[in-house]
DNA sequence: TGTTGACTTAAACCTTGGTTTAAGTTGTAT
DNA sequence: ATACAACTTAAACCAAGGTTTAAGTCAACA
């Protein structure tokens, strides 16, 4: 197994080296091993839980969720139906997101149409 | 012209009162006007606008740049340009914001799958 | 008349998600 | 041997976006 230290970690994935720092501390990242001079080594399996965590940010779930999730996965195979359940609901919380967002983007298009289009006032002119 | 306080406000846009006063002093929300004791008046134009508000948090934007942009309102058509080049350029950060969304979906679909088809183990336990 | 209920304010407080700092250790190149 | 770069830690710090608190005002109802 090949393993990459943090800065490399970081690199790979263009985030911070104390945002790595941050997350082991706070556990999502958890069995890091160390070199012997205390130094991060990264295996593969973690970079791949790294980003299962930053797919789970990029979403918009909280740490403290995202961490509960990484606690049941080493629980072991005992918690996949929790992990499952998670799974689907955070789903159906990342397409209301989205639906909402691109219901807003209608209200944004309408504005970019009026000062491109009709050159209108805005609703404190609109008499 | 009708107006509503900030009960009424509040409940049309299920927010809290907190929020509304927050935003006010923020400068979100400029203009309102006052009964004899007081009180916030929403107007319709002024709920309006409040909608607007909603509509760019609901997209992400930071207050500081929801200011600004009511701010380029208050000042008046000289500022149409820069209203549109803001919406403009907003537009694309939703854009590129959901687009990060969809992909991280795929992620956890990807993740649904395996708990629901194949009882496959996590990142931990791949061997 | 007095006591609710809906409002007002300023200021203090809170959580989230990091980032920065200060001080120390180690490995490598000169 | 020494200096530099890459790492380590705990703790302090920060910004964003509100929320809560405490103390007060006012209108209407019993």
């Amino acid at each position: 197994m090949k393993y990459c230290s943090i800065s490399e970690a970081a690199a790979k994935f263009h985030i911070p080296e104390s945002t790595l720092r941050y997350y082991e501390k706070k556990g999502l990242l958890p069995l890091i091993e160390r070199d012997a001079a205390g130094r991060r080594l990264y295996s593969e399996n973690q970079l791949s839980l790294l980003g299962t965590v930053i797919c789970l940010k990029n979403t918009h779930m909280p740490i403290s969720q995202i961490k509960q999730y990484i606690d049941w996965i080493l629980q072991g195979d005992s918690t996949i139906e929790r992990r499952l359940a998670m799974m689907k609901q955070h789903k159906q919380a990342v397409l209301a997101e989205i639906s909402l967002m691109t219901e807003s983007l209608q209200g944004i298009d309408f504005k970019i149409n009026r000062y491109t289009n009709h050159q209108s006032k805005g609703e404190l002119g609109q008499s």
